[in-house]
DNA sequence: GTCTATATGTTGATAGAC
DNA sequence: GTCTATCAACATATAGAC
């Protein structure tokens, strides 16, 4: 993580102390800190790197946070959190199960693009410790609420039933998370034009179609 | 990894030797590592964790590899020669470019699942080392002909043309290579289906359809 | 080829001065 | 709240006996 515009960096300064370096808000260093475990990997960051990316010492560092894992269990809380609300609001909002379906889709996009380091983070968890594994637990609540509905979808007829609605969970929202791999803020596709691309993309697949949807279907050229 | 059936263990066995322990062959051992790799990460695992799981001690296994980078570039490489050896079958082909483009998915859906723990592991490289720096050039370099791929197909009016091919090549080959964070071999779903649905899913996406692609399109019920 | 023992470096975390 | 100094644990890797 270079100082590129936008760096978390510029968030993170809440004031000059008196002394020597800054003061850091609680929130700032914490997307520091997590750029850091993403570009390095949570087991390859080490404090040294983390404390360092804050402009601290070690133990200036440690003043701040108890430790290496509670920093993941914040990062991953604030995923956990974030994508749990936005399937809340889609399922509350009701509807044909089909839409709710293109909803979950296109909040779940949302959500992973505005809270990038955070979901980066969370689906690399391995669960090699109690905070992983935790994370882990809720993750699997998390796909199981957007398996159950695409089962809704299937079962009321709203979207093809010749593949199991399990498999289509999973390379569906395997496509959304893949996002994580690659996308950066600054580039050239907006967030706007990345979620609508993963919903169309998913409706619709790969294949050329009229503006007007319900004209004869022809495959290629 | 335990030791189920079809578990690496039984191919790493050679033959038993004179003294306490067995003997392996470099491949058999190279199959529990990147197990271990996958199941810990590359930076979780310990030379302590690979050579217990091999049934050896550190110093017998430091007698078979070099270290734990070499163990790491051995598995990036057969990952990163399996996926360069099916899309240069896919070119050498030759054939419309939206019938190259799907049998790129097809095929590199299929050695992802064939070689699933080298593909895995090559996935989760970050690029702290040497090593890992070199298997992201060459994946990138896979990446870009793949995307030229859809390219292709996309200048020939063969696919949609409503969404920028390289984001259409970055979801799609996401999608496909999302299967490693789930698929298992002895799950409900077998290789050839999931390589259909990945591929159906691509293509046609998650609209109802009638059997016979060419009958009006119809969406929901 | 495998073992026990050990060298050597790194890491997460703490002590205590300022 | 930040620093320098340091620890105990653990990691990669090697030495040398059998």
């Amino acid at each position: 993580m270079s100082t590129e515009p936008g760096d978390p960096a510029s968030d993170a300064v809440a004031h000059v102390g008196r002394g020597r370096p800054a003061r850091y808000t609680h929130e700032g260093l914490l997307e520091l800190v997590v750029g850091v475990f993403n570009e390095r990997g949570y087991d390859g960051a080490t404090m040294e790197d983390l404390s360092r990316a804050s402009g601290l010492t070690k133990s200036a560092f440690y003043h701040h946070f108890s430790g290496k894992e509670q920093l993941l269990r914040m990062a991953v809380d604030r995923a956990l959190g974030a994508l749990s609300a936005v399937l809340d609001g889609t399922v509350a909002g009701g509807g044909r199960a089909v839409d709710q379906l293109e909803n979950a889709i296109r909040g779940t996009t949302e959500v992973l693009l505005a809270e990038l380091p955070y979901v980066t983070l969370l689906l690399r968890v391995r669960g090699n410790t109690d905070v992983e594994r935790e994370a882990l637990a809720r993750r699997r609540a998390l796909d199981a609420r957007l398996a159950a509905l695409v089962q809704s979808a299937a079962d009321s007829g709203q979207i093809r039933a010749d593949i199991d609605p399990r498999l289509i969970s999973r390379l569906l929202f395997g496509m959304v998370n893949s996002l994580t791999e690659w996308y950066r803020p600054g580039g050239t596709a907006s967030r706007r034009e990345i979620v609508e691309a993963v919903a169309q993309l998913a409706v619709d697949g790969l294949t050329t179609r009229a503006t007007d949807r319900r004209v004869p279907f022809t495959r290629g050229e």
